[in-house]
DNA sequence: TTATTTTTTTAGATTAATCTAAAAAATAAA
DNA sequence: TTTATTTTTTAGATTAATCTAAAAAAATAA
């Protein structure tokens, strides 16, 4: 269990963790590249480092998936930011937006008794503030199914449970039209020209909102 | 204020902190390759850069002092060590001896709003968890004035209020003879054979100290 | 004051993570 | 199925932090 990775690999495997994601189960150096903000060339010399240390399933110009090992250590890092995120904002009253970035540091601290302490004086949250599910100690993730408002109609109601966009300017607009984690939202309308959608927040009058606002909004019915 | 020294040269710049303590302002190669764990010719490199940075006075072959962009940053890093420590012990139930490692990894983690934010969280605690003093935000350090048992006389009274040894074998130590802060301590007995110490604790039965102990626990009168 | 010892610095390598530019492989287009 | 494009890898450098061994300076002892 000894989490002996570097800093960097640990970004590495993130990275792959959230590039993995249902479908796409295999994951290209230039989307690592990308995701890492670093070259091509250092990804390919990263991945011969991870697959020797069989954190990783690695065949030259084939892409890359991750290994039992390498799938438990990310989802660990995965882990302490959310917990992390969590403390920021409920015991430290950050905003939502303001909270990814010491998210990012915080999650490289190697401690596992710190982190399971840190769950229990939290009292153990389900999900971080974006509501993204935070995984428990033994790594298993409880995701609830939620859909995008996009593809909710009209009359249809939920709650506000998560986000898929967590730049800080998205979020700052959510916090102003007041579309937080808990909100009760119905749809009243689609609008036909663009797609954009009308809805009742918490009882209140309507707000309109854009499409692409709209995909990136996770409601649970 | 941007913090943008790396982990290294901030490990570097606590050693250098502090091992010019008092009367000893100027700090030799040796002692810094002592602290840090590396060698004479990896701190000679490490000078130079620091100096570089104008983080301290270097000159070859005689030492170094921390000028005062230095000192900030290396007081800075004790600030965030001591918060932390106390954030583990009062809000995680960490044990005194348990934090220090822990600590060692969170001080590198730089967001002023964090570590001011943590600070009201703790509500501006005045001492860690072992009684060292917590820089305030400007980097004023209140230090309340302790002597140490082994230079109390007989008869003489004190609350226990720090400790100048923090090694988890003294640490227990004490934890299983009832010193801990904030006990109070009564000094019955100096035995002349070898120095050690009989004292009450919290009116309690007498207990013996060696004179070793005794030195590294320090009271205020 | 000269000789010896200790401390500190320099010289030259090593390791990890990165880069650019060029080569190789895979994919897409004609 | 060739040709062109894109993706990925290799080759060769660079930077930061470290090391060992040797040289230089400073401190101590004879």
């Amino acid at each position: 269990m000894s989490n002996t990775h570097s800093f960097t690999a640990e970004n590495y495997l993130k990275a792959i963790y959230h590039l993995s994601t249902g479908n796409n189960s295999v994951v290209n150096t230039n989307q690592i590249a990308e995701m890492t903000s670093t070259k091509a060339a250092s990804v390919t010399d990263m991945l011969k480092k991870l697959a020797e240390k069989k954190l990783i399933n690695y065949i030259k110009y084939q892409g890359v998936t991750l290994t039992d090992a390498g799938k438990n250590a990310a989802v660990n890092i995965v882990r302490k930011h959310r917990l992390w995120e969590v403390f920021l904002v409920e015991k430290l009253g950050f905003k939502w937006d303001e909270v990814h970035d010491i998210a990012e540091e915080l999650e490289h601290i190697n401690s596992e008794s710190l982190i399971n302490r840190l769950d229990d004086f939290l009292e153990n949250p389900a999900a971080d503030p974006h509501g993204d599910p935070i995984p428990d100690r033994s790594g298993t993730i409880h995701q609830k199914k939620l859909i995008k408002i996009s593809d909710m109609h009209q009359n249809q109601s939920g709650i506000i449970s998560g986000v898929s966009e967590h730049s800080s300017v998205f979020l700052k607009l959510l916090e102003k039209m007041g579309l937080t984690l808990g909100a009760k939202i119905r749809i009243s309308e689609i609008i036909e020209f663009d797609g954009s959608i009308m809805l009742l927040v918490n009882d209140h009058a309507d707000k309109t909102i854009s499409r692409e606002v709209a995909k990136n909004i996770l409601v649970m019915l």
